[in-house]
DNA sequence: CTCGAAGTACGATCCAGATCAAACTTACCA
DNA sequence: TGGTAAGTTTGATCTGGATCGTACTTCGAG
């Protein structure tokens, strides 16, 4: 259902800021965000952003990611990953996402 | 348990980002606090933060975004209302509020 | 053409937390 | 003094969604 290196017209729109919140709120996918925005191009393998945590598990929080339009599905090199879609975000509301990541990078 | 009137400095400390995000993903809160953002003086009567729920279900709510540093429990003329720690919101998570009550008043 | 590694699909389980009803507490006011 | 309006407490119920195991699919490497 990904539908790997979807065009990024075809990406589906960012949801609604309640929605958000929601998708965010799940430790495990916060927590692949913060990854994704710590790297400097944005974008990571889907094995590099999660650990302990089986792989059925993490497409389930992957799927929900892309759906609610924070991720882009794209491939990295050999394997599938994903982008964060920053400019996406900061247009549907804007300073969410650094407003998060910088108090995230502030709690230790 | 809301202990009425608390004085500012025994309040509890506004929570971690992961925390934040749990309690301002449920729609019912997110909704009291955009309600007191609007309010000039970003405070209010309880009854006036919600409608058509179960008055035992709103002091649910309520006791969970004080916990969360959220709310600060206060008198409002009369009756029993919540007062928006802004400040300690914005220390504590710069930009979040603004970003998000930004957001939600775009969307209409 | 296999093999194996990486991801996905599906079904089952399980639990935090959202909700409500009912009984109780407060406090104002007539 | 009630009486009534506003909140709280408690206990019960129910459901969304997080998790896992298993089986299936892809795809590159040898």
């Amino acid at each position: 259902m990904p539908a790997w290196e979807v065009l990024p017209d075809q990406l589906p729109p960012v949801a609604a800021v309640q929605k958000l919140l929601r998708v965010l709120a799940d430790p495990v996918r916060l927590e692949m965000v913060r990854r994704l925005a710590a790297h400097p191009a944005a974008e990571a393998p889907c094995s590099d952003l999660y650990d302990g945590l089986n792989k059925s598990t993490a497409t389930h929080h992957f799927k929900i990611l892309v759906e609610a339009g924070i991720l882009h599905p794209v491939m990295v090199g050999p394997s599938r990953g994903h982008r964060l879609r920053r400019a996406s975000l900061q247009e549907a509301v804007p300073g969410l996402l650094d407003a998060l990541m910088g108090a995230l990078a502030r709690e230790t």
